[in-house]
DNA sequence: AAAGTGAATGAACATATGCTCATATAGAAT
DNA sequence: ATTCTATATGAGCATATGTTCATTCACTTT
């Protein structure tokens, strides 16, 4: 068999694809990422709707913020998130969509 | 804030969409899924063009068997494997245009 | 039948992950 | 200035994950 007949994915590649699947694996930010598709979400409310501690909420808002796929704004007290990947928010829509229609 | 001004997703679907991207959020699984959107691929040919043991190539092939994105046939002593799941052959490369063409 | 080959499997282990708990921080309200 | 409120952050911990090593399995070859 030829070895060489196909093509190769660079290191780098694999490594963002990879990090991009892992951003999107978990059920927490999936929740997260869904409702920052549909509105701009404070803490607290993120913390309301899925019901789950602000401290568990914010680790996870950190995590994605370090891969920027959510951003924020303050006012106040208060900080506002929303997405700011849209391909990120586009494979998630899709394979969300293609799961419910099953 | 009106808690209830945007839809939900059921637990199921959030749990099927988080297997289906952890499925992908490791660069072993990434780099088979690739080659097999490609060719149709012993496990030996995957082992030699990854690069890794035979052991740890198959436990990520059972992985995916489980997920039923991968199936095999028989010949001989040799196992042939081919994706079975065309849409998340079709994420991946999604995911995998979008960063190379960054 | 015995040895060889390609692949699967189970145990063990190190690292990664996601949560909780306690605490820090920064601005708002008193 | 003190207290309150919204959020961030660090340590600790239990579970999940991905690999290696040893072994097993099924089929082939001799």
């Amino acid at each position: 068999m030829q070895q060489n007949a196909h093509s190769f994915l660079s290191p780098d590649t694999v490594d963002e694809a990879s990090r991009t699947f892992k951003a999107l694996a978990d059920p927490t930010r999936i929740k997260i990422l869904y409702l920052l598709s549909q509105e701009e979400c404070s803490v607290n409310h993120i913390t309301e709707v899925l019901e789950m501690t602000q401290s568990a909420v914010s680790h996870q808002l950190s995590f994605l913020r370090n891969l920027r796929l959510v951003k924020y704004r303050r006012e106040g007290n208060t900080f506002y998130y929303t997405y700011d990947d849209e391909h990120v928010i586009t494979i998630l829509n899709q394979v969300l969509s293609h799961i419910e229609c099953k």
